[in-house]
DNA sequence: GAGATATACTTCGATATCGAAACATTCTAT
DNA sequence: ATAGAATGTTTCGATATCGAAGTATATCTC
């Protein structure tokens, strides 16, 4: 299965489980994505951006790219579609005008509150194979991998 | 830093280690991807393609399809860039005429063996934060968590 | 308080990505 | 052998994604 490269032990064993975190979360993902899409006719980045001002309240553009992790650029890319479909609303923050803040509509709350429940049983679905224990772990150990690069 | 959501603990377990995952892998990426690109002008799919013509063969582009997991028309689209850089050389099969058998050139090939020692260190790198034995079982549950997936 | 610098967002050009439809070729069933 | 189904690729239209450059506003420094 794994590409025929000579390395180290280390180089090797570094290799695969990164081959492996990039193909399970495909994996996951191609069980939820599509669905979006064809269900509600949603991207997955148009979900993430919904899903953030619904839970969180109303975000400035700046706040969804820290949340959602993309570039700038494409937080209004996206955010022009979504305004364009109704589901959010942009305004101006009075105290900083460079600020677009953007939030929510009714239109967008309800999707979302639809979607929700599905998503997360697909979710909790694909997770179900692993024990609780393994699933924490699995947790842990994303977690120490990811935190040990940005800060 | 979890999202607010209120569900059964299962569920916020799980979406917790989905975001967990998500998360790990993209700061990962986060350190190679932009490398590439700006020292050596691949993208990640780029990247991808070459580095399976070059430990594989010549592949079609159906074969190519299944080891970097992307659609026939991404594959396409990538190989068309590819090709106008002068990486790969596209050839129809001469026994199965709709097939396109593509090869890495010889400076794909020279290209690619220049950028592999310094990525695979950098992925080596970014593991270095877990035990060998946090990698074996991290790649394990992603086996796990993947597998009972598709097949 | 004016000019320099910083910040928030948008625009632009390039590539990636998908699914559907089109196209070419091969295979299949009769 | 031929019509129809299946397969491999390409094309098309839409969205995502990035970085660089541009614009607008705010802040900072003298």
């Amino acid at each position: 299965m794994p590409t025929r490269f000579k390395g180290t032990a280390d180089e090797v064993l570094a290799l695969n489980t990164f081959i492996k975190m990039n193909r399970s979360l495909s994996a996951v993902q191609g069980q939820l994505i599509p669905q979006l899409q064809k269900e509600y006719g949603l991207t997955e980045s148009q979900f993430a951006i919904l899903e953030a001002l619904y839970h969180l309240g109303p975000l400035s553009q700046g706040q969804i790219c820290g949340k959602i992790l993309r570039s700038g650029s494409n937080v209004t890319t996206v955010v022009d579609n979504l305004e364009r479909d109704a589901l959010v609303r942009r305004e101006r923050d009075e105290a900083d005008r460079r600020v677009q803040i953007v939030q929510i509509t009714e239109a967008g709350r309800s999707l979302i509150s639809e979607i929700l429940p599905v998503h997360v049983s697909r979710i909790t679905g694909a997770f179900s194979t692993l024990t609780r224990d393994e699933r924490r772990e699995l947790g842990r150990l994303c977690k120490k991998l990811g935190s040990a690069i940005v800060g």
